[in-house]
DNA sequence: TTCATAGCGATAGCTAAACTATCATAGCCG
DNA sequence: CGGCTATGATAGTTTAGCTATCGCTATGAA
């Protein structure tokens, strides 16, 4: 099954709508590829200018700065999540069947339906394991929270801890644990691929454990374990 | 009892060591005020030249930049956070009681034995919680990783995992927990400061759930579950 | 067909961060 | 007294980040 995601349409984190044109289009799916590729810290709207044939300003009025930018994709991306978990575990009855449907999806969605044919998945997904606790790690957090900025990641924070909650009701910080669940996941693929002695999963050999296996371990012993 | 930290002596860390000068000290201790009340990127080495009295070219005499400053710092902070967990741990055989300790400390660092006289742990402590992943996430980790940047870090997460394994030795994954249990517990500070709906856990009403319960019901759940 | 407008390229220019380089001087050490 | 170390003083470069103005062109409504 083919969909395209729906862009965040907060007005806050762009100036003009991406969607509304051609270039707002390349922005954003160059933006996408050049970040990845050099980083947030080298990348420019001066080069993401020159590789969309246009210019500084051209780009400018779209957002307001990089960081608005990254904002808005990285919002794509907690978008196309809450989709692909909602399509995934949608009438299943059963609480930990949806569980490890949910961490399934985390930790596979690039391969899992629906397919989202508007947005190159692939990179966006290296973006948010490397950049995306920055569009919140400002001195601005506040200011910008208030505007919406984080509206997606909130969302998504929100279904997960729903889902967790039907596991176990009196479990008492199901939201704490949606975040580290969503925070980990991102933590160690990153520390896999560049500090791989901080972690037994990953990539290195291929008979190492997932980082898939390392959530439902904790995910389970921490919904399932009572105090005394 | 109190004592001073041994401050990270990588010489890769900087050109010129601030601990051989009495500007070399002012950088450090100005530095972590600076970074700490205006944030990393609105920290700029002129600013800090004019607050110690200096001059920017004087500041580069010591670190190359302020990404490498950065580093320093944090470094710092872990060595304290080690002879903390090192100095409260020790002597004991209980791995329960230990792990409590370990969490006991992490949770509060500012309050725990040994005191820290030559560093203000406060703020400190304040900037590892904003700032302390921008240190790693980079596109120049891996170039940094074999210079050493992160050897503090990473003797930290040794010391933590061994002390998780002693409680479990056969939890298969004690480094990617270890990993997980310092990086959740700065980021739920941070969630509770600015995120307050997406966390139970902090400040907001005095009666709420701590990070330090959290966490400790966490690893408990973790090293005690039993697959099946 | 015409005319308004949206979209965008072209150009220019400004401020500040992030460095680098050179030289002079003050103070301490032998 | 002579030399070395630490640092201040000064100056200059490059690039990021951002703003402003102008004019062309395609599109679509009147």
């Amino acid at each position: 099954m083919d969909i395209k995601v729906h862009f965040p349409d907060n007005p806050r984190l762009f100036l003009k709508n991406p969607e509304s044109s051609s270039l707002g289009t390349k922005i954003v799916s160059e933006g996408i590829r050049m970040i990845k590729k050099h980083g947030l810290e080298n990348f420019t709207f001066k080069k993401l200018a020159d590789k969309t044939g246009s210019t500084e300003a051209s780009i400018y009025r779209y957002f307001e700065s990089k960081h608005h930018l990254l904002v808005y994709l990285i919002s794509i991306y907690w978008e196309v999540l809450q989709i692909k978990i909602l399509f995934n575990t949608q009438n299943i009855s059963e609480p930990w069947v949806k569980i490890d449907k949910l961490i399934m999806v985390i930790t596979n969605v690039l391969e899992v339906a629906p397919n989202i044919i508007n947005v190159n998945l692939k990179d966006l997904h290296e973006i948010v394991i490397c950049e995306s606790s920055k569009t919140y790690l400002t001195k601005k957090v506040d200011e910008e929270d208030k505007e919406g900025f984080f509206v997606s990641y909130k969302k998504l924070v929100f279904a997960l801890s729903e889902i967790l909650k039907e596991a176990n009701p009196h479990y008492p910080y199901p939201r704490a644990l949606a975040v580290n669940l969503l925070e980990t996941t991102y933590e160690q693929y990153y520390f896999s691929n560049h500090f791989g002695e901080l972690t037994e999963l990953g990539s290195e050999r291929p008979d190492s454990p997932t980082v898939k296996s390392f959530l439902e371990s904790l995910i389970k012993a921490v919904l399932i374990y009572k105090e005394n």
